[in-house]
DNA sequence: GTGAATTTATTGGTATTACCAATAAATGGT
DNA sequence: ACCATTTATTGGTAATACCAATAAATTCAC
């Protein structure tokens, strides 16, 4: 069933005209009665479909001269490929930073909110929401909403690739223990009021996951990919930080 | 001169009406004939305006039934409030662990680059634009993408904030050579490939920032202000970094 | 009386047509 | 060759009609 209206179909036939190349920005497009017939619609579905391209900064209406077509305005969020491991690697940089603001700062109650998700994450269920939840309410504690912005971006950046949600969805689930271990670490740390232990505990604990992640991945790969991963392990190794 | 279409006059009608409360999110919006009357306006006209809201995902249309308020899905980076001592420290923190990165990965390409951005500040023209360019360059060359988007994320918060741009003004234009010097602490670190010189040079830059930001608002602030000024001076302290 | 099936009214979806206003191209006069 | 005028093109808005899906009201069977 296509049940979406007809003027979303339009909106997807232009804007792969467009991004085809058949339209380069600055050009105009054809007149609304023009595509209205080679499209096979009424002139209003047209007009709708424009209307929603023009909401979208894909196109600038002139009024009695025409549709023209606007620079793409790329998002560098997505033009930039990143991978599970540099994603890992910030993470323990301003994670670990984070968290060693954190110390210095955290509250009773935020402690008892994070000693709550470590019994979530040990009973097992929602362990993945338990250790989202942990996580902000650290950058939280921190009292700097630029760092809390930081790390919820880090976390959408995680959300938005799906080779990402796959790494890390591998290397999970299966080492639970490890990483319920890991964050009752950084809680200890956290509660002792000790900057450096904690920031010490977060890398180690994104210090094993990006060693889980190349062990998956060397498991995957063949042997060429191999020579390549160990080349590249170095990049993102964390051993200049842990201690 | 009104050149603005009907159908944005209409977006923005229904807006504040939403907004306002006559309509709040999951309730339904009345009939497109009635909005068309209570307007004045035609249906198509109300249509547009009401597909043009829904590109914005302000509303949802459901065919036969309805259109449906959704939910205000508020721009987190909106919402919170962020202060220039906030992204300063934020920013220190961060941007310190991208140069400790960077020292072990930067290319000879790089660091001329980074040399070309010292001359033009020294010279004094463009020099916000060279002082942005030294930082862009330096998270560049972690060669990791997620801490580059961090930066890059902050230097957004940066100028998408009006209170946070006028602090920098005030401070950054009072102070070129404090900059330009430590730049070029920053620059010998990284060509030492010294992670730790790099990161403390880094620090100490976002140090002397963060302390210039509390005497212009001190020195602004009335006695009053001043004693809560003082009280988070400790929040936003990097003292426990600079060694 | 109650529940299910049917009918009816409402509502958005699309198409057609018409006319207006602003722009841009073509034309004509100087 | 240049400028003013005319003409054609193009988007803007309106009015109308009919369709299809939904939701409400009604009817009917039990």
């Amino acid at each position: 069933m296509k049940n979406k209206r007809m003027f979303w179909n339009i909106v997807e036939k232009i804007e792969t005209l467009i991004d085809s190349g058949a339209y380069p920005p600055g050009s105009r497009l054809p007149p609304e009665r023009e595509l209205a017939e080679s499209f096979s619609v009424s002139r209003p579905t047209v007009r709708e479909a424009i209307i929603a391209l023009e909401v979208r900064q894909r196109v600038e209406v002139k009024t009695s001269s025409g549709v023209y077509v606007l620079e793409m305005q790329q998002d560098k969020q997505e033009s930039k490929p990143v991978s599970a491991f540099e994603l890992t690697q910030a993470r323990a940089l301003i994670e670990g930073e984070a968290a060693a603001l954190a110390a210095m700062t955290i509250t009773e109650a935020e402690l008892a909110k994070l000693k709550l998700t470590l019994d979530a994450m040990q009973k097992g269920i929602n362990a993945d929401q338990a250790d989202k939840e942990f996580h902000v309410i650290i950058s939280n504690a921190t009292r700097n909403n630029a760092v809390s912005l930081a790390v919820e971006n880090l976390w959408r950046l995680r959300d938005s690739r799906d080779e990402i949600k796959a790494a890390y969805k591998n290397v999970c689930s299966q080492s639970d223990s490890d990483r319920l271990e890991e964050h009752r670490a950084i809680y200890t740390a956290l509660a002792n009021k000790d900057s450096q232990a904690a920031r010490s505990a977060m890398h180690h604990h994104f210090n094993r996951l990006i060693n889980s992640l190349f062990e998956v991945s060397e498991a995957k790969a063949l042997e060429e990919v191999k020579r390549k991963s160990s080349e590249t392990r170095g990049l993102y190794s964390l051993n200049h930080l842990v201690s």
